[in-house]
DNA sequence: TGTACATCAGTGAACGCGCGTTCACTGATGTAC
DNA sequence: TGTACATCAGTGAACGCGCGTTCACTGATGTAC
């Protein structure tokens, strides 16, 4: 069932789909529908949820935290994205409702992204690299990061499932985080702080 | 007549919208919608090229290149964010369909946004501490710049319009160019190139 | 200055269609005794 | 082992409604002479 709306999530967007047409595509009479959700807002609900399910599982079976920095941004980028493309739809179909879903997607959505932000800010600190930066750097810092895995999973999901285009894509994203941790490298959170504390 | 629309469009996204609710909204007949656009997709192209418009004029008016490097970020930043909340359904519309519009207005945001990424390339090369950077690394960090400013407008129309919430939000921006262009510092393209040619 | 005509945004009736939801139903599968 | 009953996914007819689009129209404004 749930099959049969990812399948028609890859033409425009959850909120434009019908009942019916979601139905049809499932092989079964509309009315059917009732018998598994009480409407369309708790299937886009319950899609959301099962998403990030999905994706939790994923990352707890990772264990990224438990692995030696060197290469990590290499073996995390390259783990995403094959999680993304094994997972087309029901990622084409989170980012299509990030912002252009009900208002409880989004805020569903929105509130699963920063838990997953809080929960790199707690991984990035287990880090001697990490230790010089406080509590509320380290979230701007994990933001960051998040920001730019989701775009590349937006472009690897916008280009048809290519090899080479791929590659080139997570080649980027890889050097993007490089270049984060070479700033985080030489980031001075207290004279940040004091620079803030001036301007006021 | 896309005042009209803009209204509407603060609720779900543009693909849920119908003719008819957007001519109510405008106050006329639904005829009279054939006098202005072919069709809901004329309409829908027509707003994208639009917000663009708009943006190319206050970047231009801007003339960022020309300024001083210190306090560059905080200054972006801070025009941006002005010119999101003073344009906020235009760009509603445009985070909404960047990813959920049809497939024309999809194509037609992302070339846009392409373009803006390679035009701020453009600009960074000409300051001397992006000398040292390589035309397709000053593309990725373009790149980078632009997905954090586009993170921090989505935030921004988030949120309630709120000077104290706003200015959080633009401070957070604001350290995350500072982190990214304090890794650009210590940035090499020629050690990136061979240790992607060794990896090959 | 006055008349005839073109332009064009908006009107209102009408059409066939797909929609979400209701209702009473069927028939297969599992469970109690 | 056999019978009676509960559960539950799926059925099919029916409803009223808002939809996009067609058509011939109105009436205000601008332009030519």
């Amino acid at each position: 069932m749930e099959a049969a709306l990812e399948l028609v999530a890859s033409e425009s967007n959850f909120s434009a789909l019908s009942l019916r047409r979601i139905a049809r595509h499932a092989g079964v009479v509309p009315t059917a529908f009732y018998r598994h959700f009480q409407d369309m807002d708790a299937l886009g609900m319950a899609l959301v949820e099962d998403t990030f399910t999905e994706l939790r599982r994923m990352l707890g079976a990772a264990n990224l935290p438990a692995m030696p920095i060197e290469g990590l941004t290499r073996y995390s980028v390259e783990l995403f994205a094959l999680h993304v493309r094994d997972h087309r739809l029901l990622f084409q179909f989170l980012i299509k409702e990030r912002y252009a879903g009900s208002s409880g997607m989004r805020a569903a959505i929105q509130g699963h992204i920063s838990a997953l932000i809080d929960e790199l800010a707690g991984d990035l600190a287990q880090f001697d690299e990490f230790r010089h930066i406080d509590l509320d750097d380290l979230r701007m810092i994990a933001e960051l990061v998040v920001n730019a895995i989701i775009a590349v999973s937006e472009r690897i999901l916008d280009v048809a499932p290519d090899a080479a285009e791929d590659e080139a894509l997570m080649r980027r994203a890889e050097k993007q985080l490089r270049l984060i941790f070479l700033g985080v490298g030489r980031w001075d959170s207290r004279a940040t702080r004091q620079a803030d504390d001036n301007r006021l």
